[in-house]
DNA sequence: TTGTAGGCGTTATCAT
DNA sequence: ATGATAACGCCTACAA
């Protein structure tokens, strides 16, 4: 007459009973053996096969206000960036315990708020979220969880908790300075996708070309619209069109960049002597198109892997001293804009 | 004396309390508000909000025996092709209460039996794979499952529950026809990750190229790297180097093509003149290309919107009719294979 | 339309 | 080293 509700499920009861120990002892058993005496282990792992139990995680979360859920929140699925950086956190949580929930806040901070919402109220054991954009509430929130943070891709001299990752505008600067270097004249932006980095490599751009005395807010292109080859090579034409002058361009990005050489190649103008190219990422392809394209390289898969370290170092009690790692960046020189030698480079 | 384990959680009951009903009225109002008055609806959701309550997932999930998760295995997180399946399923799980879990078997069996597993023990509302080469384990898991499965990325006469993708094998062999219907008389393969549907369309590959009496196995190179461009180019170059009368490639996917057409503008040969090139994909940059690349175009965003609908539908009740749904492909013909006429098609 | 009783499966707390 | 008991926050079942 009780009003059983029965799930069919194994449960630590059902070991426990088999075994002829209590639950409690079943639990210990499987989650600090070293409590238990050997035998009992021995004989509950025994049980636990047998009858295929297999622990509800629901019920842990409830009973320990814990989960080994690890929230990440990334700004697209489908950018190359994303995907390098998440490579790098699977490689690391795939050797835990750990889970990971993954948020698409699609560029968006409101988006990025409500997924943190959500996050929270599942009581993550560590969060990551891209960048320092946050809004004020989001920022908020993430002072307030009780559990690491870790933001990935960026650095920055406030950080809510941990942070790794390099600085964009710093990368943009040292890859103007590299084209001009190389002694090109008119040096180009185009920047597709105006989220917060992209925003902050523009500036890098500009005071480069500050410095140099070649700033033109004429030869900088942007748009919100999500970058990709055939956008670059549009981008590039439409600039050129405007400023036919223009000899070289630094891409927001890989795709827009290669999309820019196709231009160039449909053009029949020649990359690197009429026309200098520089990409932003470093994406694999650059260094095998033809001719290879210059970009700035940047360290994704190790963003993923360190953020994910530090995360559940955090979370296993060893806080480590380094909170706030800067990866750096690398400006690797290719065909694109190995123009020869005709100017510049003195200074 | 009580042994209070606070968590400082706002709850049911919290919210009840300062509303002056019960908790259950307050869980009915947040769930189905049809069920309950309109004037109490109205003062619960006020304290909801002054309250800052948010429902505990677990709490939920232990009580009702349900979650809102849906979980995705999928065999890679970098690779392009399921990216933008992601974004179909992103694109609508985000207007549904239901959560993604993500989990990434990394082409390997084992790795999604044990995914599997963990997804089942967390009681989800619905399951999509990838493929439809599952262990038998893996298998006999999806069968027992209490929840909709999808399979994506394929179709096949037997689906665990639904399915929705494409023929790889009629798509490759469609694509190798097209290079023999341009002319091209020596028509090699290059394949890298060979997972199953890698292997389905060499099979796709081997059958025109027999129909069409032109087989021959040392016109195939195949590999277990991962894809990128830079491997296109270097596989390319291998296989010519061996049969320097090879006239067209069919590659495997969009990176080893550009790879293989890169390779082609550094050794001077001419595409498509002297020699075609085919990719698989058909990846945005493929249009833009220089000379632009013929493709096979396949629904990858479309089969994640798809089968996030099938999943959504059957979860809640509605069963659709079409339980393998077909979405097809098209050989995107572009420069890269446009010789000019000069042999071939006859038959 | 609203409420009462109890259980979902596990773990924290206290005791032995 | 092991166990008894209650509690985690919500929902199902039944009742009023």
């Amino acid at each position: 007459m009780k009003k059983r509700r029965k799930s069919g499920r194994v449960t630590l009861s059902d070991v426990a009973r088999e075994a002829g120990v209590s639950p409690i002892t079943v639990s210990r058993a499987l989650r600090s053996p070293g409590m238990v005496s050997k035998e009992v282990v021995k004989r509950i792992e025994q049980v636990v096969g047998d009858l295929g139990y297999v622990p509800d995680p629901a019920a842990r979360a409830l009973a320990s206000q814990r989960t080994d859920v690890i929230g990440v929140i990334i700004p697209s699925v489908t950018n190359n960036v994303f995907s390098d950086v998440m490579r790098g956190i699977y490689a690391r949580v795939e050797e835990t315990n750990y889970r990971i929930q993954l948020g698409n806040s699609r560029y968006s901070q409101k988006e990025e708020e409500k997924l943190l919402q959500t996050f929270v109220s599942q009581r993550p054991a560590g969060l990551m979220v891209s960048g320092i954009d946050q809004s004020d509430e989001a920022r908020q929130i993430l002072e307030d969880v009780a559990c690491p943070v870790v933001q990935i891709m960026e650095t920055g001299p406030d950080p809510v908790d941990m942070m790794v990752g390099f600085s964009h505008r710093d990368a943009a600067r040292a890859a103007a300075e590299h084209l001009i270097a190389k002694g090109y004249e008119r040096i180009g932006f185009i920047g597709a996708r105006m989220d917060p980095r992209t925003a902050r490599r523009l500036e890098g751009y500009r005071e480069a070309l500050r410095a140099a005395g070649r700033y033109d807010e004429g030869l900088e292109r942007t748009t919100a619209q999500r970058s990709t080859v055939t956008l670059g090579s549009g981008m590039l034409l439409e600039l050129k069109a405007g400023r036919p002058d223009l000899d070289a361009v630094l891409c927001n990005n890989d795709d827009l960049a290669l999309g820019a050489l196709f231009a160039c190649q449909r053009q029949g103008i020649s990359v690197p002597d009429e026309f200098g190219i520089c990409g932003f990422n470093d994406l694999e392809m650059m260094a095998a198109s033809c001719p290879s394209i210059t970009s700035v390289r940047t360290y994704r898969e190790e963003m993923g892997v360190r953020g994910t370290d530090m995360l559940i170092q955090a979370i296993e009690g060893g806080r480590s001293a380094e909170a706030n790692v800067d990866l750096g960046f690398d400006v690797i020189a290719r065909e694109s804009t190995a123009r020869r030698e005709q100017g510049g480079e003195k200074g």
